[in-house]
DNA sequence: CTAGGTAGCTAAAACGTTTTAGTCAATTGC
DNA sequence: GCAATTGACTAAAACGTTTTAGCTACCTAG
């Protein structure tokens, strides 16, 4: 196994010139004349030289990596953003490192630095909290954070309180006026700003009955399963589909129909909503959007290290299933 | 942005001490006495020192990272994956390096090209076809392979025929008699044994009503819905998850009932089972155990290039839900 | 008291690139 | 026809490590 590499010098050998020829004619740099370059790369070709990575990064500075920081990927939301990530890196010649935090902030905390010490030309974070691991590292490292508003870093972040205005507007458009709310931890911007834009939207409009703050878990809290008994609601709004499916498969449990008995609107549209039954109306993000911009913002602040910040805002839209339809009796 | 970096030359100059004993103090090799390592280690400590991880790969070889290879993270099987992969990978110092390959040979192969340039110190490769990419690396780089059985490389194998017999045994003993099979396409590996462990376990005990190659998509073939609509069995074998789910999407949409009609078995154990309703039977991939297996495999192969190769057949298990019971009149 | 060994350090080479400075010949301008 | 310019190339330095070879001072054995 591991025959020696191929390296500059052989094929500056084998082509009867200098290592800087060679260099020159393969990264087209320099001064060389076209019979020269030709030969060179011809021979090279010949050789299957492949230029050292290490060599290289360590001459520039450029690795031409970057690297991609999520909380969890079983978390149905990630996958795709990975995928686009990637995708997107890759045309531009970039490799990516992931790494999975397993929610933990200390690892967050860690993967950072590891990765700076690895000399990546950029990071994409998805920050697993509020906290602001990146600090350490902000002046000295091309960073794009997303879904979160933290200063000092370029950001992309969807419009939560907009979507959770779709989601108020649409379950009074269908006449809904007793309504649930079921969020997630709202020390969390996003799950803040989601419930904010719902209830901004529904006050003086219809009664929230009822609100209950659950955990990220895919389990509800008692006080949350006792209100969906108490039936005293048309329609429930989740702070995203997972919350969502639970409260559906809660109240299949209980013995109540969604949605002839009570309607539910989701957030985010992972891919399990068309899997559900019913089918979830919900919140779309553009997953695939914010991977394409977030890696677009990366490598223009790698180009241009010193350009004014940017905060990027991705629209969101209502996707209507089956969750949602009129109630029953107008109440 | 971007201050210069403090080098080994810089902790050597604070320290009153050679770059080498600075890096013998800070590797503990060479011989170095030991006020002289903890002045050394002081030191870099205060001026916040970090090795340059693409000089150390210049002059050891060796990256301290890994590729991994996959075809589609939007394939719920592989999220999973890819985070015990990565999580096992970082435990050991490893930085894995993702690449998602859309499903394309083309891009696996170039993929593994552009990860033999960046001297990756091994690779895990879950293929995406039966197309052996990685042969013009075989001999360069340690190379673990999934799911597939490639000679000239370790690899790690559920044990799908098993699976196909656990399925069809859990049918046959519930009483079905008639059965439909929907496989997946049957030149890959893994769907053909699948397949084949089920029809071999089923011959003689019960009558294989119709059988259908479905493409992977999550979209069933007209051939399918016919068949499903002429109500001729009482139980449906599916090749994976996704079918089975696509199966009990048709089945509901034609107006039969699953279970009390038609009882369906699925294949992989992908997290939709638990949301669909009803929540499917199936067969369960140790998936984590594949990602921490593969990564221990390649690592003593990375240790050891030229230790024998080794097969590991994965044990798989029936996970027994609620969308298989006893045909309604035992046919 | 000396030869041989060793512990603890340093100088310098090496890894594979890119890039700077320089050499040489041919071309141009007048 | 000669100086100045340019084009094509080479030699060598540099990037930040690790590692080899070597040096010095001290210790030990005889």
């Amino acid at each position: 196994m591991h025959k020696p590499r191929v390296t500059v010098k052989d094929v500056a050998r084998k082509a009867g010139v200098s290592v800087s020829a060679v260099s020159f004619a393969l990264n087209d740099t320099g001064s060389i004349g076209e019979s020269v370059k030709q030969r060179v790369r011809e021979v090279a070709r010949e050789l299957g030289y492949r230029p050292n990575r290490s060599a290289q990064a360590m001459r520039t500075g450029k690795t031409w990596t970057l690297g991609l920081i999520l909380p969890d990927l079983r978390n149905p939301f990630f996958p795709e953003l990975a995928q686009s990530v990637e995708n997107a890196a890759r045309e531009k010649g970039y490799a990516v490192f992931l790494v999975d935090t397993n929610v933990s902030t200390d690892i967050e905390r860690e993967a950072i630095e590891r990765l700076a010490q690895r000399g990546v030309d950029g990071i994409l974070c998805f920050p697993t909290t509020q906290a602001d691991t990146i600090a350490p590292y902000a002046d000295e490292l091309p960073v794009v954070v997303m879904d979160r508003e933290f200063d000092n870093y370029d950001r992309i972040i969807p419009d939560h309180r907009k979507g959770g205005l779709l989601q108020a507007e649409h379950i009074l458009e269908q006449g809904h006026r007793h309504i649930g709310l079921v969020t997630g931890p709202l020390d969390i911007d996003n799950m803040r700003l989601r419930r904010d834009g719902a209830v901004d939207t529904l006050t003086g409009q219809a009664e929230i009955v009822w609100e209950h703050e659950n955990p990220f878990s895919a389990n509800l809290i008692p006080a949350v399963l006792d209100s969906i008994k108490a039936r005293s609601v048309t329609a429930i709004i989740a702070g995203n589909d997972i919350l969502a499916i639970a409260v559906i498969q809660a109240l299949g449990e209980a013995g109540i129909r969604v949605p002839q008995d009570v309607s539910v609107v989701g957030f985010d549209d992972i891919p399990w909503c068309t899997v559900v039954s019913p089918p979830l109306t919900t919140i779309r993000l553009p997953i695939d959007g914010i991977g394409v911009e977030a890696v677009n913002m990366l490598l223009r602040r790698i180009d241009e290290p010193d350009a004014p910040r940017l905060t990027i805002t991705m629209d969101v839209e209502l996707i209507v299933r089956k969750s949602v339809v009129a109630p029953a009796s107008p109440s």
